[in-house]
DNA sequence: AGCACGCCGACT
DNA sequence: GTCGGCGTGCTC
């Protein structure tokens, strides 16, 4: 019997790892990659082992014996500790910040017994891995092309799958799934989807085609019961097949041979707390790593992926054509509102459209990215507006609640009855969100059946399914709704898609909005017309009610072209020294005063040596105050990834070493700027 | 980040 | 007299 040093990752700020003694026999000592129960401060916590060593610096009176070793469990393996290290580096964040919060919470407590059972319950279930898949659909000539390319890929191999909605992307990817698992009989595939959710289709669809495998799914909403057990048939390589979001993207998976990003260019792949990381990124370094193929599939990529794949980085794959033959892609037209007054917010154009999918008993999508009834109230005799008290925005009016809430700190108050500045009683709701929408509706079309889906109308657990369920089994003849409905859905009576108030995101600060807009309009207006029509005829259409139709992302959205879409805006970006040309990363700074916040920004500014690197000015965020609090931001930017990785490394030393009362966080290629 | 320790205001 | 406010300091 000795001693030996436990050296371990814990999930804490502090960017350190801590020794601890272990006693045991030189021959049966603890893994790397094993996990730990250790006393830390006043707590008892699991940490991740990254080194056994025999020496110490810690002084002796320091130093604590480890509580246990979880040693059922296998060691995570050296390829996730790199994984695990690179992104710590990256982003700028401790090592045990990253590993640790993907492991289930059960593992992460004192008893075992959650583990045990777990442990049990998978040794019971028969391995699964027969690969064979039933009920292949044939494949249209390009499908098959891009199914064979990905299942035939070999080595690192990032590929774009780039596909017009409803090409049959889904369809692709499960056939090169089925070509790796017949492949590779151990194999585990990946698949990330942007929110499962909304993808309920697809976890059945894996199911009923891969009825020999053991599909696990890993996503923020399962019970901690549920994620024990799938996070483990994971590790254990029992699971050949992992669907989940972003989170997924840290799973074990010690047999992993293909990663599918379904929708890469979706804004949630991208953490927006905490560990802000990338998995669409982390996707592609994993892959690099382990030297297999990763598919990034989307009808509008990303320009960083679309850049990548025109400068021959990665391999494009194309889908031109609608799967279901004869389901063509939507006219798309523009409704000039200067020329057509909106009434109720729809202008008659739409109107009339409306009217005739209800006479011929066809479905309709109205698309609004703004919930509640309206985004504002104001006083008509004095200017008074319905500020929130505690950050920069308006409290939106929620009628059917009888409420104004902040849709950023959700302060609530009572609508009042009168100005509460001059007692006027004439309170004017300005502008319109979903709710007002379909109040008007109601009133336009007493005869229709009218249904809401946003954030509000579906809150309840379970609801948005209840909800699509409606509209599929055709229960609905109007669905008004938020970018919840923009996504994934495959509408089979929906013929008429209309968007009601997309200009505000024509001139944001955020170079990036026109191509999250773009993206976002051709998914929506991608609802529309995905099965043919039986009597060929009543072909659908998407109207956009607009103030500036020669905006030339219109005419891109009307002419369905991503491809020359994308170039205008890689040139305008090159030209204007933006990313995927250039690196950012952004300091953001809280604080109850802006002029503590700038404070600090400025201090950090100065406090280091910055050659190559461009150190912007301190701002107060958009958005200044939320909840009481204000924010500033410092954008740091290099043509040099590995000259900003070295830069960041020194200046997060130096700003913790600042000690600044000021809270502050680093985000690396920050998307919202 | 937690969590404890520590030293000053309004309550049973 | 104490309950508790959040400042500051530590975690192998």
């Amino acid at each position: 019997m000795t001693h030996c040093i436990l050296r371990i990752a814990l999930d804490t700020p502090l960017n350190a790892v801590f020794d601890y003694r272990w006693v045991c026999d030189s021959a049966n000592e603890p893994q790397v990659g094993q996990l730990a129960l250790v006393p830390f401060g006043p707590r008892e916590v699991v940490g991740l082992i990254v080194a056994v060593v025999h020496e110490t610096e810690v002084p002796p009176e320091k130093l604590k014996d480890a509580l246990g070793v979880r040693a059922q469990l296998a060691p995570l393996s050296a390829e996730w500790l790199a994984l695990a290290g690179f992104a710590a580096e990256y982003y700028q964040r401790p090592l045990g910040e990253v590993a640790l919060p993907g492991v289930p919470k059960n593992l992460r407590v004192g008893t075992t017994v959650a583990l045990d059972r777990a442990i049990k319950k998978l040794a019971k279930l028969a391995d699964a891995h027969d690969g064979t898949p039933v009920n292949m659909p044939a494949l249209n000539p390009a499908q098959q092309e891009a199914a064979d390319a990905i299942g035939g890929a070999r080595g690192f191999a990032p590929i774009l799958l780039y596909g017009v909605t409803g090409s049959g992307k889904t369809e692709v990817y499960l056939q090169a799934c089925a070509q790796v698992l017949a492949r590779e009989p151990q194999g585990q595939i990946l698949i990330l989807v942007p929110e499962i959710n909304l993808t309920p289709q697809l976890e059945g669809n894996i199911r009923a085609r891969f009825p020999g495998v053991m599909l696990a799914t890993l996503h923020s909403s399962l019970a901690e019961g549920e994620r024990m057990l799938h996070w483990l048939a994971a590790h254990q390589g029992q699971a050949r097949i992992v669907l989940g979001t972003r989170l997924a993207i840290l799973a074990s998976l010690p047999q992993l041979k293909l990663i599918v990003i379904d929708e890469e260019h979706d804004p949630s792949y991208k953490q927006q707390e905490g560990l802000r990381y990338s998995a669409r990124d982390l996707a592609v370094w994993r892959a690099w790593q382990l030297k297999i193929p990763v598919v990034l599939g989307s009808a509008t990529p990303s320009l960083e992926s679309w850049h990548h794949a025109q400068a021959g980085r990665y391999r494009k794959l194309e889908l031109k054509e609608r799967a279901v033959s004869q389901a063509t892609l939507p006219a798309v037209k523009l409704l000039n509102m200067e020329h057509h007054k909106p009434q109720d917010g729809l202008t008659q154009p739409l109107i009339d459209a409306l009217k005739l999918r209800l006479a011929r008993g066809e479905q309709s999508l109205l698309f609004l990215n703004r919930r509640g009834y309206s985004p504002v109230i104001c006083c008509e005799s004095c200017g008074w507006i319905s500020d929130c008290q505690r950050c920069t925005a308006f409290m939106v009016l929620h009628k059917g609640e009888r409420k104004l809430r902040c849709h950023h700190c959700s302060l609530e108050m009572r609508i009042p009855r009168h100005c509460p500045t001059c007692g006027n009683i004439d309170l004017q709701p300005l502008g319109r969100g979903t709710q007002r929408v379909e109040e008007g509706l109601q009133l336009l079309f007493p005869e229709a059946r009218i249904l809401r889906i946003d954030a509000d109308s579906t809150r309840r657990k379970g609801s948005a399914q209840e909800a699509f369920d409606t509209v599929h089994r055709g229960d609905v003849d109007i669905l008004i709704g938020t970018q919840m409905v923009a996504k994934g859905h495959d509408f089979k009576k929906l013929t008429l898609v209309g968007i009601l108030n997309p200009d505000t995101a024509l001139f944001s600060q955020d170079y990036r909005a026109s191509e999250r807009l773009f993206a976002q309009l051709m998914q929506v207006a991608g609802r529309a017309g995905r099965t043919a029509q039986a009597d060929g005829g009543s072909a659908s259409e998407v109207l956009i009610q607009t103030r500036y139709p020669e905006h030339p992302l219109y005419g891109a959205v009307v002419n369905h072209d991503y491809d020359r879409f994308a170039t205008a805006l890689l040139a305008e970006r090159e030209q204007a020294g933006l990313p995927p040309y250039l690196y950012q990363a952004m300091l953001r700074a809280e604080a109850p005063e802006l002029a503590k916040a700038l404070e600090f920004l400025t201090a950090a500014r100065d406090c280091v040596p910055h050659e190559g690197i461009t150190i912007n000015d301190p701002i107060p965020m958009s958005m200044t105050r939320v909840y009481n609090v204000d924010r500033a931001q410092l954008l740091v930017e290099s043509p040099s990834r590995p000259a900003l990785q070295a830069f960041l490394k020194e200046w997060m030393l130096r700003l913790r070493e600042m000690k600044s009362r000021v809270k502050w966080s680093l985000e690396v290629d920050p998307v919202d700027i």
